[in-house]
DNA sequence: TTCAGCGTTCCGCATCGTGGGACAGCTTGT
DNA sequence: ACAAGCTGTCCCACGATGCGGAACGCTGAA
């Protein structure tokens, strides 16, 4: 503490940003603002001005002042430095070097799963297609039954709702089975799928927060059945896959 | 032009929207940020430390600042997401309406409670005065007490380190007092206040998230205490307050 | 163990931001 | 057409506030 009686700050900021708070609220004139502050108009006015400089706000056609596309850049930025596929790009590839299977980025998008970035082993002859950009039933995909088992229940009821394609015989459709399996994921925090999805493809995967705390993303492993799990042991492996997307979810979600 | 020879502006303000555009560059401490900005490391530390306290900047697990939530909050308000105040506005005429009362909307703003809009009876000749841009107490008057009763633990102990004034004999200062309060307050949805922050006023308050999901708003009816809550039903008037914070809750939140 | 660099804190000082009030311009109501 | 009321800008005396150099404690590297 500085001065008696004197809280740490910069008056003139605290101020300023009092007044794009304000503002937050929707666009506002002078007089609201000093009302909305408990400034004088004359302070409210100059420092209006000066956030018009550093274009933090802006006048709209009718006079009123708004937040500007200087917040707008700033804003950019912050979301710039936590994209989602760009925080979880080393902590794939890192995984992907400890099995030297691919490892992929997903989202649920309605009932389907898609692929948005695949890690693969570049010195692996035999890989798993890419399947960036495709869509997946996410009934038959970890990804998606990550992803559910860690929603609402009111998402999950929605999820039940539609009708399963039974695309191996070992492809689970029921809806009642299908509950009870995101429960177990739920408390595992991961997902195995044995040749569901196609008959020669088994994969593990776990859901993450994005920045907006909203579970909507999974990071898998995949490779082709004839050699994986293999003898690897499922629940280490599928732990190991949680605490990568625990990682991801820590970087994307400071505090 | 003010001065000869000096440019329109806040000084302050300028050197911490240069410190923000610094940081959306990149994490960096302060000794970068004064080689970025040219300014001296006291006066970037200073206004570091007061763009902090705006939620403006944070520190990383390193040490270093970066942009912060405050700027990301600034961010949503840009990117069209509703107005608190014009989304409050009909349900608080609906509530005013029904009562013949003044509604309020307010924020907490550190120890203290600001009064965003009032609306007021218009046919009414005996009203309570227009609080807008007024900060009261938030310890006294129901606004304050629903915020903080639902906010966090950290966040109420950090409130209950301030000192009370005993603004009327019924106003309640005991920190363990409130405490207990802030439990019951949270148990109920609602707060009532009779005469504990003027000796004529009464009043309740409910509290709600905003798009952001942070508790830092609420409404409250407030009337002259001769003839408010009079027979009313405080636990049903309570209800009422609750289920219109819910409703605004709702609409700046849709899932 | 020593030293360089970082970040915080202090405090004297004067620059800068404040806010009341005047005023111009605009809008609305009669 | 005119008056009243409101908004927003501008002015300026003044003192509160922010400034920045220096000192210092801490940390990490050599």
């Amino acid at each position: 503490m500085w001065y008696a009686g004197r809280m740490a700050g910069v008056q003139s900021v605290e101020r300023a940003f009092g007044i794009l708070r304000a503002l937050s609220l929707g666009p506002a004139g002078v007089t609201d603002l000093s009302d909305r502050t408990g400034l004088p108009k004359s302070t409210v006015s100059r420092l209006l001005s000066a956030l018009e400089e550093q274009k933090a706000v802006d006048q709209n056609t009718e006079g009123a002042y708004e937040l500007g596309v200087g917040i707008a850049e700033l804003g950019t930025a912050l979301r710039g430095g936590q994209s989602v596929v760009e925080v979880a790009r080393p902590h794939m590839v890192e995984l992907m070097e400890l099995t030297g299977e691919a490892v992929g980025l997903n989202r649920l998008d309605g009932d389907q799963v898609r692929t948005l970035l695949q890690v693969d082993d570049p010195s692996s002859s035999v890989v798993v297609r890419d399947w960036t950009g495709v869509p997946t039933p996410a009934h038959a995909v970890p990804a998606g039954l990550a992803i559910l088992a860690n929603s609402s229940r009111a998402a999950q009821r929605n999820f039940l709702q539609n009708e399963f394609d039974e695309l191996t015989e070992n492809t689970m459709t029921d809806p009642a089975m299908l509950l009870l399996r995101f429960e177990q994921i739920r408390t595992d925090g991961f997902a195995w799928v044995i040749e569901e999805f196609t008959e020669d493809i088994s994969s593990v995967a776990a859901a993450f927060a994005d920045a907006n705390g909203r579970i909507q993303f999974a990071i898998h492993i995949h490779g082709p059945s004839f050699r994986f799990p293999g003898d690897v042991d499922r629940e280490e492996l599928g732990n190991r896959v949680a605490a990568t997307a625990q990682r991801i979810e820590a970087q994307l979600n400071p505090d």
